[in-house]
Order: structure tokens, then C-alpha cells, then sequence
DNA sequence: CTGAAAGCGCTTACAG
DNA sequence: CTGAAAGCGCTTACAG
């Protein structure tokens, strides 16, 4: 007793009196049954009589008793959350995506921890490590590459996926989305191109920056190397408005530009205006990611639609799928639409 | 054992065998120690021997030993979690205020515990009592309604602070933007001045709107009830629309409006359009939050700058001032700044 | 229907 | 410098 309340000066010896959380055993004493009696009661063990189930509720409900999960994980030896680790949480498409996954999970009884790697390999291996350490159940994770052996609870990627082969993951349709946009700015006739890429390395910007060029190539064009240039491991706007700097200044300056996010769609159409290039009359620029508001940019930007919650949901949901047996492995994949406004050389109105 | 394999094949019966995780006695066997000297070594006590220290280290690495902080928590008595809730997560303000708080909390060494309130004070009060039956050292909170009594560890209030007097927080300086934003209108010579706040309940929307009705009354002008408008609970886009559609067809309409908020402001813009006004030379327009891409926005919009993050890191520095025993009460404001573009009537070079 | 006992995986006085 | 023992707050066979 003098040890615990000495401890307790220690870490907290504010006026604040930390009060105590009452334990089952104070419930137990005051109900006048046992603790396993009382947990059974308070767990609706069907084996507990009425009248005992209803004392130790009014008992609990007096002391304010709330069970301790962390003694509760230990002793059945599961923690009931799930890990997600995202590159940074204040990314518009990682929050979205996150507030899916927790939907999911919170709906399915898990606490979710979520961490932020920050992008760096290194923290985000410190992350998993922290995960695995409060023995989470599962793992939701956008890799920025921190992942080298399999941690011992299932895994399931979602918008930056393993680079190896056969895990489980969703992401968006970069490939088809692509080409939605390239197809769209063919339409308009054009035959030169740019494309402002993420940074090279995570499965969204490699699929993107492959799809690209693929689709260039499919095209019959020539595939320039001076049309394609690359954000940085942010993918800022700012580092996209230096990529469209170094798109307008070429001699041979493309006449469309892809971005492949919304950011780097943003920095670009800065880049163009800096330039004193009109959007779309002298460069056509048409975005990945549907960027904020996008409607209301002069001139309002054409971009693909956003389903990032819905990664986030489809994430969580096949974790969840793993979790409970039904291993379901593989990836899926989540269609993206064409929003055709005015940057893209349409008159915007459909 | 048979009991642990058992209960193992049900909770998850997949191919992926869920490894055991290996023990504090696993190390110690293998490094051919107690239980003890294994856990003092880990721990870096001083008191251990170089060799059997490295015996230990040894072992543990060989068997990717990861301390069960479940365990660990249960025996210390403190969870060294602290729990983050919020009324959304994926909106730009929350989620930046998250990673402000975040940065600052997982840099002290607690991990951080996210929750989302939805806006709804049954859900905040439940994400209150997980928190509290996960045993968090400490809680931040941007409250929706749902906290009535105090729980048992600190609460540190954020953005939305508690209506009861005397309770720790940090929040933007509500009355001198609003102060700020008034003011430049009456620079450029306003009189009949619209506001659309947002939902009523919160000291944030509260703060602003009383702070709108002290600087009318203070500049001697008329307080319209019509120039008032409100958001809905989110402070949706399409309610600020909603709002500004209802001051373009007043009889005598507002020259100018200030918006309590970036979504209410572009959906205040997007009804002026729709009812075919110009913006700034039919109705100027302000915005509180400044939006994203305010300044490729049609027209650029002025607005006050923001300083979200700032705020969560504010909010995390004070709840750890408590932790460690300064308790340094009362409440922190941060202060915001003007940043003039086209939308007040300005011509947008400063 | 209820209780005594064991144990989840650690940490930490208490002895040696 | 090291080990045996107790205990954090629960849950759950095992007996009655």
C-alpha cells in the first residue's frame, strides 16, 4: 500500500488526485460474491442467477467500474486491436482512408492504434515494432518500405503495397486510372504529354509513372524521358511546382500534363501560371487525385475520383476476413471515375 | 497447452500460423538466467554484469524478443498511452491537430490512442469510457457534448474546449479573428456585413459568433438576425452553401460575409456564384480556416492563417505538463493571422 | 449456480 | 550481482 502510493506521488504529484479505479474485486466485495462470479456476471454469463447478475451490475454501476482491458488482454491473450500505419495522417487521402479502416474495425468490437511513419523505413519498423509489442491482432499498413520479415500477426497493405509478390492488399485501379487520363487527353489530340510522377519507390507512384509509360508506348509516341519528371517523397506541392517549372521550360514543351496526385496537380498548375502559361489553352493539366475543391479552381481541374475511404473500408474489412479464418489472399483493386471539368481543354459543362 | 492451441484454431484457423510470441522466460532460458536478471538486463539496469547483460541481448535478438507491453502495464500500473479524441479525424483541422499531438506525445514515449467522436456526444462518451478501460495516462479532447463527468485521468481540452469554467485547454484566438476579419471588411467600407457560422453548441462556433455580434454592435452598426446564418454539425460545405444562398436572396443583401469556417466559406462562394454574383464586387467574402489552396481558388480568398497542428502540439505539451506534476492551469490561445487575398476586395498583392 | 485456484507476462522489493 | 516470490487485474477450467 505505501509502495503504491508513493509510485503514485512519483508519476503524478499534481493536486489532481489520480483516484483509483475501482478493481472487480472491489465490485466482488461489494456485491458480497466472489470475483469469478462477478466477472461472470458482468460478462452475461448465461450461468449466473438473476439476482446475483443484478447485484453485481448495481455494485459496479456504483463504483464507476470500468474492467481493465490490458488485464483482460493478458490474461486471454488477445489484445482485440489492430494496428494502422500510414505514411502521415494529415495526408487528405491517408485520413480518409484511416477514418474507413476505423469505421470497420471500431463496428467490429477492435481498438485501433494508429501510428505514422512519417515516411521513413526506420520509423516505420519502429512502428511495427510498437504494434508488436502491445500485441496487436492485426496490422493494416501503407508501406514507405520499413517492412522487412513478416511480423508474427497478419498483415494486409493498402495504397502502397508490398513489393513482393502474393500479399494481401487493395489499392486503387493506378493502371486503369491512367489510362482514363490519357485516353481523355488523347481525345483532346494531344501527342505530347508530360507527366509529373510521386516519388519513385512506393507500388502507387511505380504503378502510375509504368502505367504511364505503357500507355505512351500502346499509343504509338515516343516515350521522351525529358517529359517525365518526379515529386519528392512527400509528394509536395511544392516540389510539384517545380516539376511543372522544368516541364514549361522545355524547348519542346509538352501540351498536356498528367500529375499523379493532387498536390503535385496543384504545384504544377502554380508552376504553369508562374510561367504565364494559360490552363488549359497552352499546357492541358488533368490530376490523379481529385484535389480539394477542385471544382472551384481556376480553371476548375478534370482529375479522377477519390475512393479513399473506400480503401480504407475494403483494408480493414479483408484484415478482418483474415482474422476470423478466411484467409480470402490476393489484392483488390478499387475502380476510379473520370470528372471531366476545364483544365483538361473541356468546356466543362459535361 | 491443448487448451492454447485450441483456443488459437479458433480465433484465427488460417495457414498463417500465428507464431507464439516469445516470453520474458524464453530469453532467460536461453541465455541460462532468471526471470529476473533477464528483465533488469533488458531494462539496462545498472546493477547487471557486462557479460550477463550481453547473454541476454544476445538471446533476446535470436529469438526476436519483443517485451509484451500488455504485461509490462499491468505491472507497472500505467499504460503510458494517452487517448486523442475527436469529433472526425478525416477533417483537415482535426487531422492536423492529431499529428501535432501525436508528434509531440509519441516523442515523450507514450503511444497515442485515436478515437473518433463522429460528432456525436453518445459515441465521444463511449470513446471516453474505451479510453479510460484501456488505462490511458492522460486524455486530449475535442469535445462534442459527450463528457459529463470527469473521468478518473487528465483531460486536456483542444479547439473545443469544455463550456465549465476553469478547465485546461488551447485553442485559436476565436474573438480576434473574427476581430481581424471584421475589421479589413470595414476597411474597405462595409456596412451590412452576413455571417455563417457554424453549428451552435461548440465554443469554437460560439466564441466566433459572439465575437461577429460584439465587433457590429462595437462599430455602432445594426445586429440583423437574418445576416446570421448557421452550418449544420459537420459545417458542411453544402450547408454553408445552404447559408450563403439564403443571404444572396435577401432583400437587402450583405455587401460582404465572413464564414466561420473553409468548407462554409467555398460553399458561401459556390452559392454566390450559383445566383450569378460576383465575388468581391457583388459580396466580398472572408473565410476563419484558411481553405486549402485558398490562393488558386476563383477568386483567391483571404482568410485567417492556420495554425492547427500548432494547436494540437500546444494541447499535448500542456497534458504532459500535467503528467509530470505542473499542473499549469487555465487556457492557451493561439493567435492567428490575416492573409489577404481577392475575395475582400483587395487586389491581391498585398 | 458459486468459489478457490491457477495463470496470462512482466517488474521489483527482498534476500542472499 | 543474481534468484525466488509476490502481485498487477482479470478469466476460466475445475470442483463442489
Amino acid at each position: 500500500m505505501t509502495t503504491i502510493a508513493k509510485s503514485c506521488a512519483v508519476v503524478n504529484p499534481s493536486r489532481i488526485e489520480t483516484q483509483r479505479h475501482p478493481t472487480l474485486a472491489d465490485v466482488a466485495a461489494a456485491a458480497g460474491v466472489s470475483a469469478s462470479t462477478a466477472s461472470r456476471a458482468l460478462r452475461e454469463s448465461p450461468v449466473v442467477g438473476e439476482g446475483t447478475r443484478q447485484r453485481v451490475f448495481e455494485a459496479a454501476r456504483a463504483l464507476g467500474f470500468e474492467p481493465n482491458r490490458i488485464a483482460r488482454s493478458l490474461r486471454t491473450r488477445s489484445s482485440f486491436s489492430i494496428g494502422v500505419v500510414v505514411p502521415d495522417v494529415a495526408t487528405v487521402f491517408w485520413a480518409a482512408a484511416l477514418k474507413g479502416a476505423q469505421d470497420v474495425l471500431e463496428r467490429a468490437g477492435y481498438l485501433v492504434l494508429v501510428m505514422s511513419s512519417e515516411r521513413e523505413p526506420k520509423r516505420e519498423a519502429a512502428a511495427l515494432r510498437t504494434l508488436i509489442a502491445h500485441r496487436v491482432d492485426g496490422i493494416l499498413l501503407a508501406t514507405s518500405g520499413g517492412y522487412d520479415q513478416p511480423p508474427a500477426v497478419p498483415v494486409v497493405f493498402f495504397d502502397r503495397l508490398d513489393p513482393a509478390a502474393g500479399t494481401r492488399g487493395v489499392a486503387p485501379a493506378n493502371r486503369d486510372g491512367i489510362g482514363l487520363l490519357f485516353d481523355h487527353l488523347r481525345g483532346h489530340r494531344h501527342t505530347r504529354i508530360g507527366f509529373v510522377g510521386g516519388h519513385p519507390g512506393s507500388s502507387s507512384a511505380d504503378e502510375r509513372l509504368a502505367a504511364f509509360e505503357a500507355e505512351v508506348t500502346a499509343a504509338g509516341l515516343p516515350l521522351r524521358a525529358g517529359y517525365v519528371r518526379h515529386g519528392d517523397a512527400a509528394w509536395s506541392e511544392a516540389s510539384g511546382e517545380q516539376a511543372g517549372a522544368e516541364l514549361a521550360e522545355l524547348a519542346e514543351r509538352p501540351t498536356a500534363i498528367i500529375a499523379a496526385s493532387d498536390a503535385l496537380a496543384v504545384g504544377a498548375l502554380r508552376a504553369l501560371r508562374g510561367a504565364g502559361l494559360r490552363v488549359p489553352e497552352d499546357v492541358a493539366l488533368v490530376s490523379f487525385d481529385d484535389p480539394v475543391f477542385a471544382d472551384l479552381l481556376d480553371p476548375p481541374v478534370t482529375a479522377l475520383s477519390r475512393h479513399d475511404r473506400e480503401v480504407g473500408e475494403l483494408a480493414a474489412a479483408m484484415l478482418l476476413e483474415v482474422l476470423t479464418g478466411n484467409p480470402e489472399p490476393g489484392e483488390v483493386r478499387v475502380p476510379l471515375e473520370l470528372i471531366v471539368r476545364r483544365s483538361c481543354g473541356c468546356d466543362g459543362r459535361g
